[in-house]
DNA sequence: GCGCGCTTGTGAAATGTTTCAATTAGCCAG
DNA sequence: CTGGCTAATTGAAACATTTCACAAGCGCGC
């Protein structure tokens, strides 16, 4: 039964208050809860019972500050609204409670400075290890975190110079299956529909589409690249209506998107112009989201695997943060098509 | 500069060595940091001048020790692959920003047990307040909470009792806007899709649903009840083949989805099974998630004012954690009927 | 030259937990 | 009954911060 004075405006009970009730000493009460075996059942009973009433729960600052560190962990991620995020998030967690760790999400929401305050945030509480997929990876506020001894692992972005873990999935590769699809195919006008142009993943989805193109003999210029603001479905539906303005013989008859939320946003944006897909237009999105599979024509995307991302991350994060011989590794995953129904020979 | 030993191994600057560099006491440190107009001029310029030096970063533990509360509030989300949910975080996030409140984003991936897990662990941070949309209702670890005077307010559910807010969306109306705009439509055969049973939005939306028949002049027994496990992509499809498997004659001609994700995994089926949609099937969602409207047949939807959820809620939650005088309240809103593509006059 | 008021700075107490060296209790053998 | 041993318990120190009563310094008017 718990008892309290109502109205809930009483201070919490300390292991003090849980000590005197009991008519024991305060590092018995801490015994209890952490070493339950070093206390005689009698007295153990006594204290549960002592909490019970009081309605005792630890203050988990005070044993942080004694500690030193907390036991959380941290995702900063980009855009909690793209699921694919959501996803990886989802494996970070798998690892997490494995090992009894909290993981607090924080959504940067692709603004730097949203960013920035969460990492210093992040820092005042003493995370146990930071999880990110940047907004910019060059930002010196990652390196500053790593200087401070917090152990940091980039997420779906490779970093240059090896001065943190990361894990990615090859998305120059990733571009280049996407565009090697279509060429099988026998599609001959490609367009690469994306931006913008400083986010690294768009970048290199673009060049591995270009791969392809000189690979199979032809020029990457011959890439037609349609460039977007954002990387979401209405910028999708924007890029549609450009290529329904092409002319028809110049138009291009296959796309590939840097990501799903574009390619359904370009499909969708099709269909209501009476362009069919993909007959007149094959469309290639990047992700496999579970979306992209419900699409009322399912479409055919990169698969990156999201949860694994998120699984491989946290290890990393993890033997960073216990292993005191840890070295810093750049994981790259490799994707891999999945062909539904918005690409079709030719 | 930031002078740092290498490998980052050594303890954090305190506010003690920070004063010792800067030759003046801890207490004035704290002041420079809390009340700089305190301080004059000279010796703040001193301090900071340290603080940059020693790299120091305040301890976040020892100040929630001092001060007794943190700066920071959780949202306990039910799914957070849903982005019905992370569009209400984001409503939240809005509001938590502007007050200076960090939102701690806790998935409970509609597991009770590890909802409980993650409601004990904010207990133990003693964080400002809690917005949950919980698994259940019903579960004592929320009067729990609130008992032990942390400020808890229900999203997306209604509690019985008034014992805390809560915020939420008016879905038996929701129900009855649905299956009125397809009575509107000349549908007469209408199926309600959803489950479980024990979802408190399922039965109000079905509720509502069956109302709109009864107003109609018909026998709410009308509503052909298809049940699901759950309300993912996956159970839509495979409702789907369980409608395409009735008798042409009696086979509903229009159904009623419990949410999007239903809506688009039955429209996916129907489309793949040669049922055309909204000829052969009209199709009705609820949430209007981005992906309704962006799916190839634009999906007709229920629209709840999500993002506008998660701010009121929040809102409420510091109203609750800062005035003395708060009452609880509990705010219903009102969902409105888009009307897309994949419903249509007979 | 003294008291007053103001600004600036100080140092100790307090927060709740954990840890650990020291102490006590309990028990048995001699 | 005492010494010795183990198991159980204790109490104080430490963690980093904030707060607050107080002190020091200083200018100014009387």
């Amino acid at each position: 039964m718990v008892l309290m004075a109502a109205g809930g405006a009483t201070r919490p009970a300390s292991v003090k208050d849980v000590a005197a009730a009991a008519g024991v000493s305060v590092g018995t009460v801490s015994n209890v809860l952490n070493r339950p075996e070093r206390v005689s059942g009698r007295t153990r009973a006594k204290v549960q019972q002592a909490m019970r009433e009081l309605g005792f729960v630890r203050n988990e600052s005070a044993r942080q500050l004694r500690a030193g560190q907390s036991r959380v962990l941290a995702y900063v991620m980009l855009d909690a609204t793209n699921p694919f995020f959501t996803d990886v998030a989802q494996g970070i967690e798998d690892v997490a409670e494995a090992v009894d760790l909290a993981v607090f999400i924080c959504n940067s929401d692709q603004r730097a400075e949203r960013e920035r305050s969460y990492l210093t945030r992040l820092k005042e509480q003493r995370v146990q290890g930071v999880l990110i997929t940047p907004v910019d990876p060059q930002d010196p506020a990652l390196d500053d975190l790593a200087l401070h001894g917090t152990p940091v692992v980039i997420v779906d972005r490779t970093v240059a110079g090896g001065r943190c873990c990361s894990v990615a999935v090859d998305d120059v590769l990733g571009g280049r299956l996407a565009a090697d699809h279509l060429l099988d195919l026998g599609h001959e006008r490609i367009a690469f529909v994306g931006g913008p142009e400083r986010i690294g993943q768009v970048r290199d989805r673009r060049e591995g589409a270009g791969h392809a193109l000189v690979a199979a003999g032809r020029s990457r210029e011959d890439l037609v690249v349609v460039e977007t603001e954002a990387l979401t479905v209405a910028e999708g539906r924007g890029a549609g209506a450009r290529i329904a303005g092409m002319a028809r013989r110049t138009r291009p008859t296959a796309a590939v998107c840097a990501n799903d939320l574009l390619a359904l946003g370009l499909l969708q944006e099709c269909v209501s112009l009476g362009i069919s897909v993909p007959d007149d237009l094959a469309i290639v999105g990047y992700d496999d989201i579970d979306f992209a599979a419900a699409a009322a024509v399912p479409l055919t995307s990169v698969r990156q695997p999201r949860r694994q991302l998120g699984r491989t991350a946290a290890e990393l994060l993890i033997d960073e943060a216990t292993n005191p011989y840890h070295r810093h590794q750049q994981v790259l995953f490799t994707p891999e098509l999945v062909a539904r129904a918005t690409t079709r020979q030719r």
